[in-house]
DNA sequence: GATGAATGAGCGTTCATTCAT
DNA sequence: TATGAATGAACGCTCATTCAT
């Protein structure tokens, strides 16, 4: 999902004609980041992808599909890019957070449409998507719970954090950082925050005594 | 927003029968939350709240406004009972900020339709709504904001902050927090999350030295 | 269903306006038996009716639902005519076959839209509907049953008839009758057919000896 | 139409590839028979036949052509078949009505899809294939006429017999028959009817004298 | 104010048919 | 011949909103 494709996670239609494949999930991330879920007819991700309405439902089961086929595949090149990050991060358990969030920053930060989307459309969900999210996020979830495990054991990070509290704060600081960025129209070169980010997410608010 | 109803901040439509008025949005709370913002019909609502279709539009100038009024009324409930909890907590800005984190999760931890609401059917909203809702959940940002800022300037909290970014982080732990507790079933007290929360966002991950 | 109206039995929308219920169905014989179900668009339906297309839906589930409708008051009515010419037929069977046959000959001999829909697209129903239909049928064929019964026990009729049997002779000619008729045109008078047809019921074939 | 293809009576399409036209054909009985005509779209009926869309096109000229092409290809064998039978019945009328019958509810009796298709699904046509439909159906009608006439001529059937009437009670009794036999889920013996249905259509109701 | 019947624009999805390979 | 990807017209149904009573 670097900007033009969705090289990485393929599961379904693998023998299907890519090239559709992938413009039907370019022009929906297009369509649906600028007009929202249900602003987003069908017909107008087909028109904007240049196939017919009848086309899309070649390669994806409906529209809720689509939904969850740009998660899976930002989701997975999100992971694979970190996995990558952290095979060259050495053990510094602080550079490997920042390497995460400079991949997820990265990610979002170079392409406003899909930020849009994943930040605020696809919230638009139903009970039964947000399993299915769940379960596309979880991956991304470990990760994070990785490192936090690996600095609580290496002493860097304190004994007695709550493991899901502290991947909570990770996410939700992540998450709402990017939010504010691209509600307030993708200003400011969503990169510079990296470092205070993760500043305040590993120091806290407190005065270092 | 005392549990089952709107009555408490009223600056708005304060002619209005309130009654009905407060009827609509408790039953908005309840459908929506149950339901989301686009399974609940005007007509399901209205129901629910006793009244026909029409009077619906007698007191809120279409669907959307119903979001907002909730949000609004949401927000202004949350942010006066901060400033109650302000005015006993001292100079302490650790308890300020453990005072307003309680007021929050006690908030939407003692509703979870109304959690649903805020955590994530409020998230549907087009351009012109986020407009709205931000200029709705500012006097909340400020009361985080001013918080930091003593917090800073009294030496307890690092001079380096970022304010924003502090207050990103704030409110996305807080946000994430009550979105995993509330997807995951509401199942466990929110409450008891409370002092780990604030431990983590005030102290963050690393250990002290 | 004498030609404008659908008084008889009436069980749904008692306390909706008739008048338009009656339009949808008016309309609904006309236009599903000039064209077929499958051919008559709600569209179509609504706009015979003069009502627009949301409007058939408050008082019809779905387009099912007024093929069933449509059926329930046909047979609501003839069943009703039927028991009512039976009260002044006498004990002779023959007779009261003859006036089941009138009924159900002038009810649809007089309504070509209606006899199309129930004797060719009534046919286009799925397994479910299907049902509906044999429970809507039911007290019509019930009739048949006690006028085949009643001959049996006055010795009128064979005592070895296989009363199923019998029913479906005398069903499937009236039906085969009507069907051929609607399907020719509808030119000559079906009236003109109710004693010849009586009389190849009641005596078959075989030259009586 | 021996149970399961349509070799036997092949006139139109000869030179064509007729195993694919049969399997073709074989496999819209199967899938028509079983999800009626609108429930059976054309790439259903082509992967049951194990051939690619396009291909059915090459076989019929549209959808309706194959609902035809069933029909002709089931009257052809019928007709053909009650035609070797009535050359080793005799001039004995009654039996040749029997064998008449015997054809039908074997035919239809031991292929449910087929007796589905006919009596069911079959019926889901517009105006112009019933035009056709007619003229296919035609040589059986034939069938009936020339032995109803040949009866009155020998005296076994009465003088003032209205020839057409009496083919609509013939024709109209069987296809009742069959398809209350098929919608009550073919459980009995269709065979097992053949001797009481003859005997009311020959004998009526009418007690003998 | 209150009602709720009526509206009609809008959208997801299906599927018969075509045609380039 | 055979394929099957692609097309796009068509339709059932929903629901926010209006307005006569």
């Amino acid at each position: 999902m670097n900007g033009h494709s969705f090289i990485g996670v393929r599961t379904i239609a693998q023998k299907k004609n890519n090239e559709k494949y992938e413009a039907i999930l370019t022009a929906a991330v297009k369509v649906i980041g600028q007009a929202g879920y249900h602003n987003a007819p069908i017909s107008k991700i087909a028109r904007e992808a240049g196939v017919a309405d009848g086309t899309v439902y070649l390669y994806f089961k409906n529209k809720e599909d689509i939904l969850i086929s740009i998660l899976r595949e930002t989701i997975g090149t999100i992971v694979s890019r970190i996995h990558e990050e952290l095979q060259t991060a050495g053990d510094d358990v602080v550079e490997q957070l920042k390497r995460l969030v400079t991949v997820y920053f990265e990610t979002l930060g170079t392409n406003p449409d899909l930020a849009m989307f994943t930040q605020v459309h696809l919230r638009q969900s139903n009970a039964e998507m947000r399993k299915q999210i769940g379960d596309i996020i979880k991956p991304y979830y470990q990760i994070i719970d990785e490192i936090i495990e690996r600095g609580m054991k290496s002493g860097v990070f304190r004994q007695n954090l709550d493991g899901r509290i502290a991947r909570r704060m990770i996410f939700g600081t992540m998450d709402e950082t990017i939010t504010a960025w691209i509600l307030t129209g993708a200003k400011y070169d969503l990169l510079s925050l990296i470092t205070p980010v993760c500043d305040v997410m590993v120091g806290g608010l407190r005065k270092q005594v």
